[in-house]
Order: C-alpha cells, then sequence, then structure tokens
DNA sequence: GAAATTTGTCTATTGATATAGACAACTATA
DNA sequence: TATAGTTGTCTATATCAATAGACAAATTTC
C-alpha cells in the first residue's frame, strides 16, 4: 500500500489490464490518486506503467464498470468516493456491530441452505463425529446495498435444527444463536489466507473476473468453549481490508 | 479452502491456465490433493475444469516450474511436500518464535537500507512530525532457505540511529530492539489486505508472476504505548497463511 | 511381450491481448 | 473563436491463450 515502485510484468497469465486495474485501485486506497479527482490522463498513465494507451484504456473500463472510475470524454476520468470497508477481526468479531459507523445499513442475507454429512476438517472443527449431519448456510454480508462479504458456515444439525430459519428471519447470526440459547461467543482461531475469486464468489460479490478475495477460516466457540460454529468467509480485497485490534 | 464447487471463469483477465494452477494450489493445501502422491492424470484434471487437456498442461508446467509439482513420463505428476507455513499474527507476533517447530532455520536478511523524510502515513503512525528522518530497511524472511516474507519497515531515524547495522548483523528485529534498551514490545495494530505481487515482491520471494501477496500493515509499540516500528510485510499466498489465536 | 495408461511433442485454428497510428468528439481556456 | 487537452472510435498487425487432434515416449500392468 505504500507507493513502492515496481513495474508490469508481462505473459504472467494474468494480462496487463488487470494489473494495471489492480495497480489504479491501489494507488487509490493508499492515496496516490485522490478520490473525487481526476486521473491523470490516459497517455500520462500509459508512460508510467510502460504500455500502449489501449491497454491503460482497457484497464479504465473494467473498472469503470465495477463503479470505482467514471470517465468524461473531454474533460477526464474521476476517482468515484467508495472507500474501503475496514472490517474488524478478533475475538468479539460481530458482522453488524464490527461496521458500526462506517455504514448505515447492515444485514446478512441467506442465500442457500442444506443439510449435509460433515467432512473431516468440520466435523473436528466442531467436535462431532465425521459423517454426523450439519447444516450449511451460504450466505452473503450487505452493507449500504453493497455485498461485502460471501460466507459459508455449518453448524452440528442436532444442536441447531432449524438455524436457517432463524437466520433467514432475522438476517443475524448472533440473533439466530439466541434462539437456542447462546448469549455470547467467541472467535476461538482465525486462518487467513487470499486467492482468485471463483465463479460463486464474483457472481455473488459483483466482482470483476480475477478479483482477489480475502479468506478467513475460523472456529467459534461458547464462553465454555464449546465450538458451535465453522466459518469460511470471502471479503473482496479491493473493498474491504481486515483490521486486528490488540487486547481483542 | 473447503472444496466447494466452483468452476473457471473465462475473459477476465486471468488465464485458465493460471487460474487452474492456483486451483491446485488450493487443492494441496485444502487436503484435496495429497502430498507425495500422483495428481489425478491430465484428461481427468481437464474434464474437471472443463477445459482443454493442453490448458491443464500449462498450469501443471508453471508449478513444476515453480517447485510444486513434479512431472514423469509414463508415470504421473506428483505433489511435491512444501507445506503452507503458518504464520502466527497476534499482540506478540515475532518472526522468528512464530514459525519454531515449522521449520529449522529461520532469520530475516537485510536487503537495503535508506534514510528519507517521513510521509504523511508514516509520520502519524510513529508519532514524528512528518518530513522527519526515518530509516527505512528492506528486508526479506528466510526459513530453511525459502523465501517466506518480504517486508518495508520504517524506524524513527533520531531514536534509532544505526539500526541497519544491527539487523544486517543479527538478522532479527527483536535482537537489534535489544540495543536500543527495548526489551519487549507488542503489535498495537494490524490491517490485512491482498494485492497481486509487485515485481519487487516476485523476484524477491521468487514467485511466478500473477502470484497473491497477504500484505499486513502494522505498527509496534513499547509496553508504554510509544509507536517504535510501522512495517508493512507481503507474503505469498499460495506459501503461508496467517493465524490468529484467541487471547493474543 | 503386449496392452493400457500417462506424460511429451507437434501442427493447426480461433479468439483474446497488446501495440501502433490516425482521427473524431467533447471540454476548458486563452 | 481558436487552440490545447482529453476521451472515444476505428483500422491494422503481432503475439499470447485456448482448443483440437494425432502420435511419440515412457511406465506399469496383465
Amino acid at each position: 500500500m505504500t507507493g513502492l515502485a515496481s513495474s508490469i510484468e508481462r505473459r504472467n497469465g494474468v494480462s496487463l489490464w488487470r494489473q494495471i486495474a489492480d495497480r489504479i485501485l491501489q494507488g487509490i486506497a493508499s492515496g496516490d490518486f485522490a478520490e473525487n479527482a481526476a486521473l491523470p490522463p490516459e497517455v500520462a498513465l500509459a508512460e508510467r506503467y510502460g504500455v500502449n494507451r489501449h491497454t491503460v484504456r482497457s484497464a479504465i473500463a473494467a473498472l469503470v464498470q465495477e463503479g470505482v472510475l467514471r470517465a468524461e470524454q473531454g474533460r477526464g476520468t474521476f476517482v468515484l468516493s467508495r472507500k474501503r470497508l475496514s472490517y474488524p477481526i478478533g475475538a468479539r468479531t460481530r458482522f453488524s456491530t464490527g461496521l458500526q459507523g462506517q455504514t448505515s445499513e447492515r444485514h446478512i442475507a441467506l442465500l442457500s441452505s442444506s443439510t449435509e454429512p460433515a467432512g473431516r476438517r468440520i466435523a473436528e472443527a466442531l467436535g462431532i463425529a465425521k459423517g454426523a449431519a450439519v447444516i450449511r448456510l451460504e450466505t452473503r454480508g450487505e452493507a449500504d446495498g453493497h455485498a461485502v462479504s460471501r460466507a459459508t458456515t455449518w453448524f452440528d444439525a442436532k444442536r441447531f435444527a432449524g438455524i436457517e430459519a432463524a437466520m433467514a428471519e432475522t438476517g443475524s447470526i448472533t440473533a439466530s444463536l439466541k434462539r437456542f440459547g447462546i448469549n455470547d461467543y467467541l472467535r476461538h482461531s482465525t486462518v487467513l489466507s487470499a486467492r482468485h475469486a471463483d465463479a460463486d464468489d464474483l457472481a455473488a460479490l459483483d466482482l470483476q473476473p480475477g478479483a482477489i478475495v480475502l479468506v478467513t477460516v475460523a472456529v467459534n466457540v461458547t464462553l465454555d468453549g464449546e465450538p458451535i460454529q465453522f466459518a469460511e468467509s470471502r471479503f473482496p480485497a479491493e473493498r474491504v481490508e481486515l483490521k486486528l485490534s490488540a487486547g481483542d
């Protein structure tokens, strides 16, 4: 994020226009390109990145379609104000309260739910037998009408029968767990990684293909240490950053 | 990470062979493809991902060059054992101790150092005046001879004059800070993001172009809360995951 | 030894990516 | 109004990416 000099790589599997679109996004995030101001003209950008003007235009076209830039013939190309959400992550992470102050409206939409046998990883995380029934929820986190996260969560089907209905109704994990007598819970562990978004995430998060997602894999436990939830969440790296606070 | 069904996207700016290489890496990390065992044959992979066999071959060729796979004519393609390092991150994150047990040898190599005026962000983080002199260190974290991180760190030049020499000698931030009377420090805040690796990171981390890096921006403080270090670290997403432990 | 399986190499074709140049359309400013 | 600066459109060309098919080379299995 710190405007270090770096150039563009060719024949990598990643097209130049996408690399340049990434760089422009970084530039906006790092303050190199101010919001609500004009981007340098296309010829200047082309020279700066060492590519043809048409290649820069492809990158800009992608970002215009993505809603990050607005191009006006004769005037210039402008940076729309769309701040990166800062998503706090720690022992007491909650979707809704975490984004307080940054957005006016947020909730979790239930995309689908199913019951399936637990795989090895999920069984271990939840402390149940491999093959035991688990409920799988596919959800999307929304803030001010924008998709900011996409998650897959698993619950022990025996312990949390019907939680999908509670989720659909309340739009909140915390509220749904209350119906099962859980008034508080902690994040036990979180593992972080990153990858290219797959087709499912692209559609659900309204991303351009090739976008990067931050991935968190987390286990939530009760205050007694009983595991209740296993979740994999994906965040669009271009719109969200994760913030760890000390002592959390 | 959780073997969810997902397909490949076309005309995205990211070539199919790179997307498939990413998927194979994920498959190895998630256990879909066992280490030291044979990958499914090329025709099977082509069918699974819905692409031509030659496209799969391009992906495999990239991973072979990257040292992840080994192809043997007539026998098959094998997964070399190269586990993803799990890098713990929390209030007491230390490079060396964090990787204890996962690697036998680790240290930080000093690539270069310079003195420069502090920018706005760095000045704010370190609590000094904008434009005041700061020492910038470019370092590479190495474990068992493999590059696992690439960092840029800034120190107040007045307070830590000569720290570059200490770093070059000791290969450790913790040891270097001890020479300045700092026996303990905490990670005050960490912000996480992800992006495509730039040319500098590609070279320093020995990555294939197009690779993704996890980025952490952190401020370290003394036990009194005095900020001492501002750092941006990059981790290759294909080789490292970040692990947050509760109560850290 | 023969057959089946698997990776390696070659040719050919199509569409996407990137470069190059020229000019039109629009805006702001002298 | 004229001029300079900027985005938009068009044509052309070369290279990369992806598909398709055929066959060679090496290994394992029967």
